[in-house]
RNA sequence: GGCGGCAUAGCCAAGUGGUAAGGCAUGGGUCUGCAAAACCCUGAUCACCGGUUCAAAUCCGGUUGCCGCCUCCA
């Protein structure tokens, strides 16, 4: 059965299908560049990261890319109040996104393209709206004529009147009709600006992933995606300026996902409630926040707040646990055969389970509930005296394959090796509870422990790891 | 005013017609020299009202509460 994915455009779940077999074309909306990225922004990469992953998995050639807006409004205020230039502060939090998810497992997409450096295509992409009769020019700017589009509000849902009625639509003296939007904004004094037909400027907010997607994927790519807010007006604007210009349809899945909430309320840069993953990673593992986003659904808000962090952060911990205690068994293992059938047998059944709850429209909240029950499963399995190193195998095999479709690590960043003193403690200890002398041995113990090194005694022997 | 989402155990969270996955926390137990890890046991009739159905958390209608988009925003 194919992957079921829910499509914005329809509000239902459809089999996704791509239009080339074996090919995907994903488009996703990247940040403004403008400040470090808070953890409602990171939902995006890491969500649809992981359906690149799942797709890519699944066998498909997955082409994504994912914009840069390095200049607009706000970049330009940025840039005025701390007295730089718009490169400059554009560079840095890019660099800094990058770092930021980076730490959060998210692989670079295929192409990373800016504003900046797509001038040339944005604007013949605006002349052509022009010379199809979409846009007009008005006083240096350039307006999308947005009545001229029939299949406005596609996306949201709303019909063109009822937009219109909303009160909070201002009409600009330049614009013909309150709901035409800017492709070209010309200059102010001393303004970040390109030579266009028009005067000198810079592009609108939405033209930019049209031009950018059509270069980089085409006419018609298979997913486009992006956070809940963008679905109107950005996605829907989008859709116009490319349907007008190809007469194609722009993006055939539109998928986006809900918001990161504090209090109940939607994070966001100018609400002033957010929490910025560069802080937050500072404290936490990153990839716990990784998995705190992904064991919610993403078309499902999240709240946030560091308790349910910790308590993600011990669920996580709960199976790669399970996962070093597997890996740890496996020198003790033989070449057994009893039962191995019933255990890889088990260990597939699961591996089904993982594959269903993907292929329900990248239900990584279920799939995540399959990684705790082959936990258990490993756990129990475990209990055994003897082992069989073939499953074993199957299971640190399956713990990979499945870790990495969500991008998520099953090694803690550490943490090589133990200094000498530590190792000569540890050897102390040995020796010590073989003669039986468990007060010295639980001294060693509590020792080691204010040394932040926690020691588990197994039938194959002692143990450590980090606290 | 238009469009949409949500309401499931102490907390987080799946499930969308056949009598409620999973995680965290709590309490009890097993294992262990003692711990740790692990294992076992322990909890909800799904906001409220009405309807459809042999059967509803799940469909329909209504009520209440919360949130979002319609304005820069992931």
């Amino acid at each position: 059965m194919a992957i079921q994915l829910y499509n914005t455009l329809t509000r239902k779940k459809e089999p996704f299908i791509p239009l080339e077999e074996g090919k995907v074309k994903m488009y996703v909306c990247g940040p403004t560049v403008y400040n470090y990225i808070h953890i409602g922004n990171a939902r995006p990469p890491i969500v649809f990261d992981t359906v690149r992953n799942y797709l890519t998995y699944r066998g498909y050639d997955v082409h994504y890319v994912s914009n840069f807006t390095d200049v607009d409004d706000k970049l330009i205020r940025t840039a005025k109040e701390l007295g730089e230039e718009v490169p400059q502060i554009a560079e840095r939090f890019i660099d800094a996104y990058f770092e930021d998810v980076t730490a959060l497992g998210c692989k670079r997409a295929d192409v990373h393209p800016r504003v900046t450096e797509s001038m040339d295509i944005i604007i013949e992409f605006i002349q052509t709206l022009i010379d199809k009769g979409y846009a007009y020019e008005s006083e240096g700017d350039v307006y999308f004529h947005t009545r001229k589009f029939d299949g406005y509000g596609k996306l949201s849902h709303q019909s063109i009147d009822e937009l219109r009625v909303g009160a909070r639509i201002a009409i600009g003296e330049k614009k013909q009709d309150a709901l035409d939007f800017v492709l070209w904004k010309s200059a102010k004094e001393g303004e970040i600006k390109w030579d266009s037909p028009w005067g000198q400027g810079r592009p609108g907010w939405h033209i930019e992933c049209s031009a950018m997607a059509k270069k980089y994927l085409g006419d018609t790519i298979d997913i486009h995606a992006g956070g809940q807010d963008l679905s109107f007006p950005h996605h829907e604007n989008e859709i116009a300026q490319s349907e007008a210009l190809t007469g194609k349809t722009f993006a055939r899945y539109w998928m986006h996902n809900g918001y990161i909430n504090i209090d109940n309320e939607k994070m966001s840069k100018s609400l002033g409630n957010f929490v910025l993953v560069h802080d937050i990673i500072k404290k936490h593992d990153p990839q716990v926040l990784r998995f705190f986003m992904l064991s919610v659904h993403y078309r499902n808000p999240i709240n946030y707040n560091d308790e349910l962090l910790e308590n993600t952060r011990v669920g996580l911990e709960r199976i790669r646990t399970s996962y070093e205690n597997l890996k740890h068994r496996k020198q003790a293992s033989a070449e057994l055969t009893d039962h191995n059938e019933e255990w890889l047998q088990k260990i597939s059944q699961h591996h089904e389970e993982f594959i269903n709850a993907m292929d329900d429209d990248f239900n990584t909240a279920n799939a995540i509930s399959v990684l705790f029950e082959l936990s258990k499963l490993a756990n129990y399995y475990l209990m055994e005296k003897n082992t069989s190193a073939a499953v074993i195998e199957a299971f640190l095999k399956e713990f990979e394959d499945l870790f990495s479709v969500l991008g998520l690590s099953l090694e803690k960043e550490q943490e090589e090796l133990l200094d000498e003193e530590i190792e000569q403690l540890l050897e102390q200890r040995i020796q010590a509870r073989k003669d039986r002398n468990f007060q010295l041995a639980d001294d060693i113990r509590d020792k080691l422990k204010e040394m932040n090194i926690i020691l588990e005694d197994t039938a194959q022997g002692t143990r450590w790891k980090r606290g």
